[in-house]
RNA sequence: GGAUAGGUGGCAGAGCGGUUGAAUGCGCUAGUCUCGAAAACUAGUAUACGCUUCGGCGUAUCGAGGGUUCGAAUCCCUCCCUGUCCGCCA
């Protein structure tokens, strides 16, 4: 949620931000029933001032009469009742007015709210401006020595590459007939060696953030409530991306979703807490289940491991002190820490600094990470597939719109309340990751080369191949 | 799933329908005392929003929402949440 003082403010900053990030949030509109119910607010505290004054007056006084009421002959009550009722008019009339101005604010209080909600956060001004995914710019790629990111991959290593698809076939990784069966389209099992490298990369990528990097190792709720959802910023907007869990027991706004990403866990975790600010920051890392519907997305990546309704994903939260150099510099940090994460890996990257239009609406400046997956991509004359990078990872700097919707503050050094701002980026989500990880790996046999940092984690496994080639060789 | 007890300030815990934003205790902050600390004593100690001549003033908030009343933490209704016991269970 942006700061509707901010806004009053400054309106035009809002209305270009939303512009650039393609909403359609009728922010006029807004500014209006903000200036409405102000002024409606206004005048019915001033009358709730008064009412309270003359009822503290004319209390003891109402006491009394009605105290005589009790033991009066027939003429007095009729006098008394008269009396009482010369008193009781000027806040009865008070009362009424109140109501009415109430009514009123009742009627703008929802619509107000609403289009709150749906503000943009506006993009930082270092962040270009697009209309679309295809405006995003590269910032920089990363590849391993021997590797050249200008030639192809037959090129790079002598021999056309398979697709994660065939390889995943033939190693016997992953079943996805009966994961189909079972649940549907765009689901899977991982099997054998496939499970192996799934929780291997996981494990890895747990430990790197929480070893070696000092955030915190946290397990979180993927069923969670609505507030989380919206405080988070996933809705209004990500509403049909998420699994509704029924809950008519409940009352409404109390039903429960199933999270698409362990943000909304660790971040909802801290919501309306004032947090002790020798704890900034607070850095935080947990596994989990992530279920995304992908509503809108029937068609796109079907088949095999990229484009999937649950998956497991290591991700990274950092929340810190309001203040803009602060929130880039951890930015960076997390940045970093998944480059570090991919060299280790051996898996060429790039970093693509997402323009104004493909932010989302929570976000000031995103930057992606995607690695190149050799299996992927349009295919060439001889039918090969040329590769294409694939987005695995999403860096997001947030400012305090997150922690305002959560309602997460620290105090200050002169005891105010602060909102804090929060960050957060992919560590390793997987079994995406396991599609450049086999595409790159593979060898001219088919087997699988394992990088040396999942070895440990893969019980000193090397190589993985299929029963066919060790019957070969 | 069955039975029962509750939701008040950072915590514990009072609160005949009328100066109750809320007693008291603990905690916390500052001061006095001390070489320092502890103890003791004194003072202060919620949040949000609005207005402000920047000293304050006003409104709202006692789980949430609605109602009764001139006036609600206090009465009524609905909902939410939590604890305990029993049953079942990864």
């Amino acid at each position: 949620m942006i700061d509707i003082k901010q806004l009053r403010e400054n309106p035009q900053r809002f209305i270009d931000g939303a512009l650039e990030k393609n909403s359609t949030v009728d922010i006029i509109t807004l500014l209006d029933l903000d200036e409405q119910k102000r002024i409606f607010t206004r005048q019915r505290e001033e009358r709730r001032a008064e009412q309270k004054k003359i009822s503290k007056e004319i209390g003891p006084q109402i006491g009394k009469l009605k105290g005589q009421l009790k033991s009066a002959d027939e003429e007095t009550v009729a006098e008394i009742q008269t009396q009482l009722k010369e008193l009781e008019s000027k806040p009865i009339a008070l009362k009424n007015e109140i109501q009415r101005l109430d009514d009123s604010i009742s009627e703008i209080e929802p619509r107000w709210k609403d289009l709150l909600l749906q503000i943009p956060q506006p993009a930082d001004d270092d962040v270009p401006k697009g209309s679309s995914a295809d405006d995003n710019v590269e910032l920089r790629t990363w590849a391993p020595d021997g590797y050249n990111l200008d030639e192809s991959f037959a090129t790079n290593r002598g021999f056309n590459p398979k697709t994660h698809l065939e390889l995943v076939k033939e190693l016997e990784l992953a079943d996805f007939e009966r994961g189909v069966k079972m649940s549907g389209t765009r689901h899977y099992m991982m099997s054998g060696n496939g499970m192996r490298l799934h929780q291997a990369m996981l494990r890895f990528a747990f430990d790197l953030i929480t070893n070696e990097h000092g955030f915190t190792p946290m397990s979180v709720p993927v069923i969670l409530r609505e507030e989380c959802m919206v405080g988070t910023g996933f809705f209004p907007a990500g509403r049909d991306q998420a699994y509704h869990i029924e809950e008519s027991k409940r009352g409404a706004g109390h039903d429960l979703y199933l999270a698409g990403t362990g943000e909304v866990g660790l971040m909802g975790m801290y919501a309306d807490e004032i947090i002790d600010s020798n704890k900034l920051p607070i850095k935080m890392a947990t596994v989990s289940t992530c279920f995304r519907r992908e509503a809108g997305a029937a068609g796109r990546d079907t088949g095999g491991l990229y484009r999937i309704h649950q998956f497991d994903k290591v991700e990274q939260v950092i929340i810190c002190k309001s203040d803009e150099e602060e929130s880039r510099k951890w930015h960076k940090v997390m940045l970093t820490i998944v480059e570090e994460l991919l060299q280790q890996l051996q898996l060429p990257y790039r970093l693509l600094q997402c323009c104004t239009a493909d932010l989302g609406s929570k976000n000031a400046d995103m930057i992606d990470i995607e690695c190149w997956m050799p299996g992927r991509g349009e295919l060439d004359d001889n039918g090969q597939p040329t590769g294409d990078w694939g987005e695995t990872h999403s860096a997001s700097r947030l400012y305090d719109y997150q922690c305002r919707r959560l309602n997460m503050r620290y105090r200050g050094e002169d005891g105010t309340t602060i909102f804090a701002h929060s960050l957060n980026n992919t560590v390793l989500a997987s079994p995406r990751i396991l599609i450049p990880l086999l595409e790159m790996h593979q060898q001219q046999d088919g087997s699988i080369a394992i990088p040396s940092c999942l070895q440990p984690y893969m019980h000193g496994l090397k190589v993985l191949e299929s029963s066919a080639i060790t019957a070969n060789t």
